[in-house]
RNA sequence: GGGCCGUUAGCUCAGCGGUAGAGCGUUCGCCUUACACGCGAAAUGUCGCAGGUUCGAAUCCUGCACGGCCCACCA
C-alpha cells in the first residue's frame, strides 16, 4: 500500500537507479523510420546548472519522452561546451584568489588545471541533468573540446579555409581589455550610460579661430587624424581641406568632407580617430588618414599618446579634459546618454581596435541559412523570432573566430620560420601558412621542419556551430550520422539564437547540404518575481537541486513547464512549486484510493476499456470517457504545436478537476456498493483512464507517474517494464458523446447549486439533508430522477422528492438550477430574515444576468446579422436566465406570504 | 534610431470575436472512511488609455502611455 502522502525523494532515487541499470534511454540506429532525435545545448562547464538550465533540460526532455511514448525512436545526445572565455574567467578568478596569474603559471600547467576543472564540472552538469530526470543517452556525452570534436573542428576549419572563407586581415574588432581577446560583434552587448559630450576648439595650424568637435570619448583625440564635417555643411565649407592643429598633441591635421557627418549632431564637426573607432576607420580609409593607435591592447596609452604614455584610459580621459580645460580650449560640456559597447562575458567597456585576426567570410554561408529559412526548411517556434533572425543573417558581417585566450581549440595553423618577418619581429601576415591538425612535417616552401603555431584559440562558438554534426561523428561518415542527422528540434533560449543557432544551420548546411534541426523552439528566460534576471550578484538565484529536495523533481518540472509558454520569460519564486507539489500529491492519493478499491486479485488481463460492455455503462462512466478522449485529443495537439504549458495545463485539470472532483466521487457510490458488473464497470473505468492519463502526463512528472505506473501495472494490464517502454494509452475509440456532457453539465449545475446552498445557511458539510425538487421540463425531471443517487452523494442528500410545480414544502430554502427549484425544508433551523436576504441577493444576480442575455438574444440586430448557431444559444440562454428569474420571484412570493410564516411546525 | 513583445483578480499568468478564467494568496465552514500538499463555499477585475471596425471586442485595426527585450558605427 502505497504511503498516505507523496515522497518523492526515495521513489525519484528507485526509478534514476532503474533506468539507469536497464538503459532505456540508449539508442542506435535502427530502420525506423519515425525518429526524434535532440542534441542537447550543451551547457558551459563553468559551475553547476542554473534554473534556465533547468527550464531548457526539462523541456527537452518531455519532449524526448513524449516521442518515445507516441513510438518514435527517441535519441537525446547529451555533451557539455568548453566555453572559451567563460571558462577561462572562472579558472582566472581562482588563481586570482590564490594571488597568482595565468602568465606566471604558463600556457601548458594552466591548461592542465583548467582540464582538471573542466572534469569535475562535467561530472557536476550531467549528474545534475540525471537527477532531473533527463532521458539523455549518457553513452554518447560529448565534450566541445574531446577528440572527436577537435577533428571536426579541424575539418571545418580547414574546409572553410580551402574555400578561402577563412583568412587572416587586419580589422576593427571589438577589444575586451579586461578579457585580453578579441570579440565577435556579437559578443558585445550595448549598455545605455549615463557621461557627457565635451566640446573642444580645434585651432587653425596659425592658431586662428577653427572649429568645435564633440565627443564622448575626448581620451581618443590623442589619436585623432582628421576632423570630419558634411559636405553639405555651409557652415564649415571654408574649412574644408585647411589644416587644423591638434590640441594637447601640437600635431597638424585635416579637415575633410564627408557623407557620413550628420550636421544636426554636437557641432556637426566630428574628430576622426581611425585607429579606435569603427566609423572614423571608415572615413579614414575614404580619405587616405593615417592610423595613430594612442590605445595598447593592454588597456593603456601607448608610446604614440606622448605624454599621456602608461596611463590608463579613464585616468587619460581625467588628464585630457583637465589639460583642455587649462588651455581653455574645453568650450562646454553636456550630459548625454549613449550606448556603450560592453563584453558579454565579464562587462567591461569594448575598445574597438585595429588587430589582425582570423575571420570567416559570412555572405555565401548566410545566403543560404536565408534560403532555408525562407522556403520552410527550417522554422523558428514562436514565429517573431523569424523576422530578426532573417535580418540578421541579411545585414551579416563577416565573423572574427581567434581569441587571444588559451582555453579552446588552438588554431590549426602552422607557421614556418620562412614566413617570420624579423624586421615586424612577428609572423608575415602575408605568407601562406600550413593548416594542419598535428604540427606538419615540412615547409613547403623552404622544406624548413621547425614550426610555430598560431597562439589563437577559436571562438568556442565556432565548435558550438558544429555541434549537431559532430556529436555524430561528422567528419567520419557514421551510422549515427546518417540515421540522426538531420536532428529534429532544438531546444534554446532566444539569447543565443544568432550566436549560436543561425550558425549551426550554415555550417549544417555547408558541410552536409541539410538544415542541422527542422525547429528551433524558443524558450525566455528564468527571471525573479520582480523581472530581474537571476545573477549570483543580486543574490535572487533559486538552486533547481535546492528546489527539487524541498518540492520534488516532478514538482520542479512540472512549474516550470506550466509556464513555459513559447518564447517568454518565467517570474518564478520558490512559491511557484506548491501548486505542483500539491498535484503530485494528489496523483498520488488518487491513485492510492483507486488501488484501495481493487480486488486482491486482478481480472487476469487487467482492467482494458475495450473490453468494457457498453450496457453496463452509466452517465458518469460515458460523462468521463468523453472528457478523457477530448482532454488526450487536446494535449496531444497542443504538444505537436510545442506549445508546451498548455499541455501541461490540460492534464492538470482533467486529473483534478473532471477526474477527481467529479468522477471519483461518484464511482465511490459503486465501489461501496455490492460486487457485481456495474462495481467492475467503475473499476475498469477508474483504472484504465488514470492509467492512461499519467502515461501521457509521464513527460511532465516522469517519477511520480513511473512509481504509479509500476504500481497499477498488475490491474492495468500493461506488461512493460517502465512507462516509456509501455508507450501511450490507445486512443482508437470514439468515446466522444455530447449528450453525457450535457446532462452531467446539468446535474453539476443542479450539485453545485444545492452546495452553495448549503454553505450559505452555514449547514455543517456532514449534514444529510432532504431535498425537494420541482418545475422543469419532463426530460430534465427524468434525468434527475434517474441519477437520484449522484445528487444524494454529492451534495449529502438523504432524501430526494418531487412535487408539482409551485408545491413547496414549508420552512424551506431553494435553490435553483438546471431549470429547476430544489426546495430544502428545514423547519427550526431556518430564519426567513436571513432567506429573504439570501433570496433577494439571488435575484439582484439573477436579474443582472438576465439583462445581460437578453440585451443579446433580443437585439434586432444580432437577430439580423449573427450565425444561426449563435442565435440559438443565445436563446438558450435567455429562456434558462428567464426561467431561474421566475423561480427565484415565485420563492420570494411564496416566502413573503403571511400564510408562510404561520404554518405550525409539524 | 529600427524591430518585437507585454500591459487581464493582491501575485504569477491563461484566454485572443460571442454572458471574464486558473494556480498561489485571502475569507468562511469542514479531520465527509484517497488526499488538510485535502474538501465545500465565497470575495476580488470600467481585461493600460483613446479612437475605429463589427449585430457583438479583453480578443481585430489605428494612435498614445508605461514596462521589457532584440538589433543598431550618430561622434
Amino acid at each position: 500500500m502505497l504511503d498516505k502522502a507523496y515522497d518523492p525523494q526515495p521513489v525519484e532515487d528507485k526509478w534514476l537507479a532503474a533506468w539507469e541499470q536497464k538503459q532505456i534511454f540508449r539508442s542506435s540506429p535502427k530502420g525506423n523510420e519515425r525518429r526524434f532525435v535532440i542534441v542537447i545545448p550543451p551547457p558551459n562547464v563553468t559551475g553547476a546548472l542554473h534554473l534556465g538550465h533547468a527550464l531548457n533540460n526539462i523541456m527537452q526532455d518531455v519532449l524526448i519522452r513524449w516521442h518515445k511514448l507516441q513510438g518514435f525512436e527517441t535519441c537525446w545526445v547529451p555533451g557539455t561546451d568548453h566555453g572559451g572565455i567563460a571558462t577561462q574567467n572562472v579558472m582566472e578568478k581562482q588563481l586570482k584568489a590564490e594571488s597568482i596569474s595565468r602568465h606566471q603559471l604558463g600556457r601548458e600547467e594552466f591548461l592542465e588545471r583548467m582540464q582538471a576543472w573542466t572534469r569535475e564540472c562535467k561530472k557536476t552538469i550531467l549528474g545534475q541533468l540525471r537527477r532531473l530526470g533527463c532521458a539523455l543517452d549518457w553513452r554518447r556525452a560529448a565534450f566541445t573540446m574531446d577528440s572527436a570534436r577537435a577533428k571536426s573542428v579541424f575539418e571545418a576549419f580547414q574546409r572553410l579555409w580551402d574555400k578561402e572563407l577563412i583568412y587572416r586581415g587586419e580589422r576593427m574588432v571589438n577589444w575586451c581589455v579586461r578579457c585580453g581577446t578579441a570579440l565577435s560583434d556579437i559578443e558585445v552587448e550595448h549598455e545605455e550610460r549615463k557621461g557627457h559630450l565635451w566640446h573642444i576648439h580645434y585651432p587653425l595650424a596659425d592658431g586662428s579661430t577653427g572649429l568645435d568637435v564633440a565627443t564622448t570619448r575626448p581620451e581618443t583625440m590623442l589619436g585623432d587624424t582628421a576632423v570630419a564635417v558634411n559636405p553639405q555643411d555651409s557652415r564649415y565649407a571654408h574649412l574644408v581641406g585647411k589644416k587644423l592643429r591638434l590640441p594637447l598633441m601640437e600635431r597638424e591635421i585635416p579637415v575633410v568632407a564627408d557623407e557620413h557627418v550628420d550636421s544636426s549632431f554636437g557641432t556637426g564637426a566630428v574628430k576622426v580617430t581611425p585607429a579606435h573607432d569603427v566609423n572614423d576607420f571608415e572615413i579614414g580609409r575614404r580619405h587616405r588618414l593615417p592610423l595613430v593607435k594612442v590605445i595598447g591592447l593592454d588597456g593603456k596609452m601607448t608610446e604614440a599618446a606622448g605624454a599621456y604614455f602608461g596611463l590608463s584610459r579613464e585616468q587619460t580621459r581625467d588628464k585630457v579634459v583637465a589639460d583642455l580645460k587649462a588651455s581653455a580650449l574645453l568650450r562646454k560640456v553636456e550630459d548625454h546618454r549613449h550606448a556603450v559597447g560592453v563584453c558579454y562575458r565579464c562587462g567591461a567597456a569594448i575598445e574597438p581596435l585595429l588587430s589582425e585576426q582570423w575571420f570567416v567570410r559570412m555572405e555565401a554561408l548566410a545566403k543560404g541559412a536565408l534560403e532555408a529559412h525562407r522556403t520552410g526548411y527550417f522554422h523558428i517556434h514562436p514565429e517573431t523570432w523569424s523576422k530578426p533572425y532573417a535580418k540578421w543573417l541579411g545585414d551579416i558581417r563577416d565573423w572574427c573566430i581567434s581569441r587571444q585566450i588559451w582555453w579552446g581549440h588552438r588554431i590549426p595553423v602552422w607557421y614556418c620560420r620562412c614566413y617570420y618577418d624579423e624586421k615586424l619581429r612577428k609572423i608575415n601576415p602575408k605568407g601562406r601558412p600550413a593548416v594542419s591538425l598535428e604540427k606538419p612535417q615540412a615547409c613547403a616552401v623552404c622544406s624548413g621542419k621547425e614550426f610555430e603555431q598560431d597562439p589563437d584559440v577559436l571562438d568556442t562558438w565556432f565548435s558550438s556551430a558544429l555541434w549537431p554534426m559532430s556529436v555524430f561523428g561528422w567528419p567520419e561518415k557514421t551510422k549515427d550520422l546518417e540515421f540522426y542527422y538531420p536532428t529534429s528540434v532544438l531546444v534554446t533560449g532566444y539569447e543565443i539564437l544568432y550566436l549560436w543557432v543561425a550558425r549551426m544551420q550554415m555550417m549544417g548546411l555547408e558541410f552536409l547540404g541539410t538544415v542541422p534541426f527542422k525547429d528551433a523552439i524558443i524558450h525566455g528566460t528564468v527571471r525573479d518575481k520582480s523581472g530581474k534576471k537571476m545573477s549570483k550578484s543580486l543574490g535572487n538565484v533559486i538552486d533547481p537541486l535546492e528546489m527539487m529536495d524541498k518540492f520534488g523533481t516532478d514538482a520542479l518540472r512540472f512549474s516550470l513547464m506550466l509556464q513555459a509558454h513559447p518564447g517568454r520569460d518565467i517570474l518564478f519564486a520558490e512559491d511557484s512549486l506548491t501548486g505542483s507539489r500539491n498535484f503530485a500529491n494528489k496523483l498520488w492519493n488518487s491513485t492510492r484510493f483507486v488501488l484501495m478499491n481493487l480486488p486482491e486479485r486482478p481480472p487476469s488481463g487487467g482492467y482494458c476499456l475495450s473490453q468494457l460492455s457498453h450496457c453496463c455503462l452509466e452517465l458518469a462512466d460515458r460523462w468521463i470517457l468523453a472528457e478523457y478522449q477530448a482532454a488526450m485529443a487536446k494535449a496531444a495537439e497542443k504538444m505537436t504545436a510545442y506549445e508546451i504549458a498548455a499541455a501541461a495545463d490540460i492534464f492538470y485539470s482533467f486529473l483534478w478537476d473532471k477526474f477527481c472532483d467529479w468522477y471519483v466521487e461518484l464511482a465511490k457510490i459503486r465501489l461501496q456498493g455490492m460486487d457485481g458488473e456495474e462495481k467492475e464497470a467503475a473499476r475498469a473505468i477508474l483504472v484504465s483512464i488514470l492509467s492512461g492519463a499519467l502515461r501521457m502526463l509521464h513527460p511532465f512528472m516522469p517519477f511520480i507517474t513511473e512509481e504509479l505506473y509500476s504500481a497499477l501495472k498488475p490491474y492495468s494490464g500493461e506488461t512493460a517494464d517502465f512507462l516509456l517502454l509501455a508507450g501511450a494509452p490507445k486512443t482508437d475509440f470514439n468515446w466522444s458523446n455530447p449528450d453525457a456532457l450535457r446532462d452531467m453539465g446539468l446535474l453539476m449545475q443542479a450539485v453545485m447549486e444545492i452546495r452553495s446552498l448549503r454553505s450559505q445557511l452555514n449547514l455543517n458539510p456532514g449534514l444529510k439533508i432532504k431535498v425537494v425538487a420541482s418545475g422543469a421540463a419532463e426530460q430534465t425531471r427524468a434525468l434527475i430522477d434517474k441519477h437520484q443517487n449522484y445528487l444524494k452523494n454529492l451534495a449529502r442528500i438523504e432524501e430526494l422528492g418531487f412535487a408539482s410545480d409551485g408545491r413547496r414544502p414549508p420552512q424551506s430554502a431553494t435553490a435553483v438550477a438546471a431549470g429547476m427549484s430544489f426546495f430544502v425544508p428545514l423547519e427550526g433551523l431556518i430564519d426567513f430574515a436571513k432567506e429573504r436576504a439570501r433570496l433577494e441577493k439571488e435575484l439582484a444576480k439573477a436579474e443582472a444576468e438576465l439583462k445581460k442575455i437578453a440585451q443579446k438574444a433580443q437585439n434586432r440586430d444580432f437577430l439580423a446579422r449573427a450565425p444561426e448557431a449563435e442565435k440559438r444559444l443565445a436563446g438558450f440562454q435567455h429562456e434558462a436566465a428567464l426561467a431561474r428569474l421566475e423561480k427565484l420571484n415565485e420563492t420570494l412570493a411564496v416566502l413573503s406570504s403571511p400564510s408562510q410564516k404561520s404554518l405550525p411546525k409539524p
